[in-house]
RNA sequence: GCCGACUUAGCACAAUUGGCAGUGCAACUGAUUUGUAAUCAGUAGGUUGUAGGUUCAAGUCCUAUAGUCGGCACCA
């Protein structure tokens, strides 16, 4: 296919790629808003570019518009795409510019903004302010869909204008629009909220927005979660240790968090003297390691802390448990010396693939950067650090790209962004060298030569948040936990209740017995119901039992989501079942 | 916080221009005793988010407020 490129030439480029996705999207912005400039003529225009999925458009309405008015935009669209509208590219001066564009002051706004002559396209009536790339005419927009309404800034600036933006997407054919739209289903049905409700995991009570509770099934998943997390951590060699959530004024002045975080931290008087929850568990680790005097003989240190943190999120910022105003960091501050900083983060990286293996989430690194003007510490030490990150991510041999300025004002970052079945990217772990601190608080050890000498400190969190964690994982597996989290691991289904209920509780007790999270249902249902219930309940195993059963002393199961069933004698039961939480699976029928 | 929408039984949703607040699932009772995704019948369940207003009459219209959702801004 053709398209005309930003210097105006046109080139041809392969359908099926990003590039052409994206230029189809662009093009289809154009055309929401030929469509909306004659069916509003008073509608000003910002920007409307091509994104990841799809396209937007921001408009400055006089009356504001509603889901229902899409359905006439989306009309009017079609309408015109059919017409094969040619994109013609032109190239004008400031002064023509600003003549064409003499109603719009966003336009206006941004043609003072540029040097040299100023590209436009037109498409029938409609001049859009614009650099391209744009398909040569309209004929190939035919399968695109508006998605929904949200309110912007003008230029994703809080202080400006609220403008009114329409998202959408566009793809070459229909079944392409039809498996997106598909996916937005599956999406929608796999949210965490909804299925947090459907499996009662967790409940946010209007009386603590953001302040999530959890039910007896999520704490099981947590617990769980928990579990294995410490013992990845005594793998390797890690100290615990809790530190308060309340902590005075000057600790958090001392850290910097007092003036800088102010706004979003929860604080309250004591006996007249000012107080914060903690909205970080660093300085409350720093006391830790102050607490005595550390030879370099002592380090590396590494202190792992489950901090539940409080943080004032925006109320529009909320969502689910994604975004919450408290949530437990899996934590942990390594403090180690400058030779011992190379190794400290490979093993990271190792003990970072090691947890993140376990739940089928494949992930790349994102290494960033000393940032241009604002930040603190010696830039030899930065060279230094930014290298040794470096060094550990290639020998790791891990996939990873650079963020060139974005560390933190600190020091450098390692970010962990991880992508779930449904293609979408969370961003979970984080290294993070810290200059900062250890220096604020006057950490030391004493060398070899009996001199004091700060540690360099490290911070890590690889789950990020458990809340947000849980809330991906409810995600990612669309409810059905593996055996090793799942709150009910096996449903016992007896045939019929005057004949193997007798069975059924004695195997019960027995599963029990060895530590088994089960469930007997002797509602008097027919099979077919109780097994489906088990599956809507997403539980792993499903054990029938009938004449057979009892008589051979067997059991009779089936995984979630597959349809065959399995009959061996109970002791073989209890060795896959071990097994298979012993290895973390996961059953998925593809 | 900002823009827009939404809030009806435990859950998912209905209720025409303002005119008797309903359906399905779940729960409970009874019958049924079931071999791999929904057996039948019955019962109960509500200050329609909250506070106020308009009206003979408000789930429906108006005002305020809380919460939720889609985004934006923010995210140490």
């Amino acid at each position: 296919m053709k398209i005309i490129n930003q210097k105006g030439e046109i080139l041809e480029i392969k359908k099926d790629s990003h590039e052409a996705f994206e230029v189809l999207n662009h093009s289809t912005s154009h055309l929401l808003a030929q469509a909306v400039s004659i069916l509003y003529p008073d509608a000003k225009f910002g920007f409307g570019p091509a994104i990841e999925e799809g396209f937007y458009y921001d408009i400055d309405f006089k009356e504001p518009i509603s889901d229902a008015d899409l359905i006439n935009i989306e009309k009017k669209m079609l309408e015109i795409a059919k017409t094969n509208e040619k994109i013609i590219r032109e190239e004008v001066n400031k002064k023509q510019a600003l003549k064409i564009f003499k109603d719009n002051p966003y336009k206006i706004e941004l043609i003072n903004e540029i040097e040299g002559m100023i590209t436009i396209f037109r498409q029938g009536d409609f001049i859009d302010l614009c650099a391209g790339p744009h398909l040569l005419s309209t004929e190939l927009i035919r399968h695109f869909k508006l998605l929904s309404i949200a309110g912007a800034y003008w230029r994703g600036d809080s202080k400006n204008k609220m403008l009114t933006r329409i998202y959408g997407t566009s793809y070459f054919n229909r079944q392409d629009l039809d498996d997106y739209l598909n996916i937005l289903e599956e999406r929608k049905r796999n949210d965490h909220r909804l299925l947090g409700k459907q499996l009662n995991l967790f409940m946010i009570s209007e009386f603590g927005p953001g302040f999530p509770f959890w039910l007896n099934n999520g704490m099981i998943i947590k617990n769980s979660l928990v579990d294995f997390w410490h013992e990845q951590h005594r793998k390797y060699d890690y100290q615990f240790i809790e530190t308060p959530i309340i902590l005075s004024r000057e600790l958090w002045e001392t850290s910097g968090h007092w003036d800088h975080y102010r706004d979003n931290m929860y604080t309250l008087k004591i006996d007249g003297k000012d107080f914060a929850v903690k909205p970080m568990n660093c300085p409350g680790s720093i006391l830790v390691y102050k607490n005595e005097m550390h030879s370099y003989r002592d380090l590396p240190i590494r202190m792992a802390e489950l901090g539940k943190v409080h943080r004032h999120e925006a109320s529009g910022a909320l969502n689910g448990l994604f975004r919450v105003r408290t949530f437990t960091q899996d934590d942990a501050h390594i403090y180690c010396r400058r030779d011992q900083l190379l190794s400290e983060i490979n093993t990271l990286l190792k003990f970072f693939d090691d947890m993140y293996k376990v739940f089928e989430l494949p992930y790349h690194i994102e290494l960033s950067t000393r940032p241009e003007k604002d930040y603190i510490g010696d830039i030899e030490i930065w060279n230094e650090s930014e290298e040794i990150l470096k060094q550990a991510l290639i020998s790791s041999g891990k996939e990873y790209k650079i963020n060139p300025g974005d560390g933190a004002f600190y020091g450098p970052k390692l970010d962990f962004k991880l992508k779930d079945s449904m293609g979408r990217i969370w961003q979970c772990g984080t290294i993070q060298l810290d200059m900062n601190l250890p220096h604020r608080f006057e950490m030391s050890y004493i060398d070899e030569n009996g001199e004091k000498v700060e540690p360099i400190m490290l911070h890590r969190a690889c789950l990020g948040s458990l809340e947000r964690f849980i809330g991906i994982l409810i995600e990612h597996y669309g409810g059905a936990f593996p055996a090793w989290l799942a709150p009910i691991q096996v449903d016992i289904l007896p045939v019929n209740n005057n004949y193997h209920l007798d069975y059924c509780k004695q195997l019960t007790k027995k599963l029990k017995n060895l530590g088994f999270r089960v469930n007997l249902d002797d509602s008097n249902e027919k099979l077919s119901y109780r097994l489906r219930n088990s599956q809507v309940k997403k539980i792993p195993l499903t054990i029938v039992i009938g004449d057979n059963e009892v008589k051979e002393n067997q059991v009779t199961f089936r995984r979630y989501s597959f349809k065959e069933s399995h009959t061996v004698s109970v002791d073989e039961f209890v060795q896959i079942l071990t097994e298979d939480i012993k290895n973390k699976k996961h059953y998925k029928n593809k």
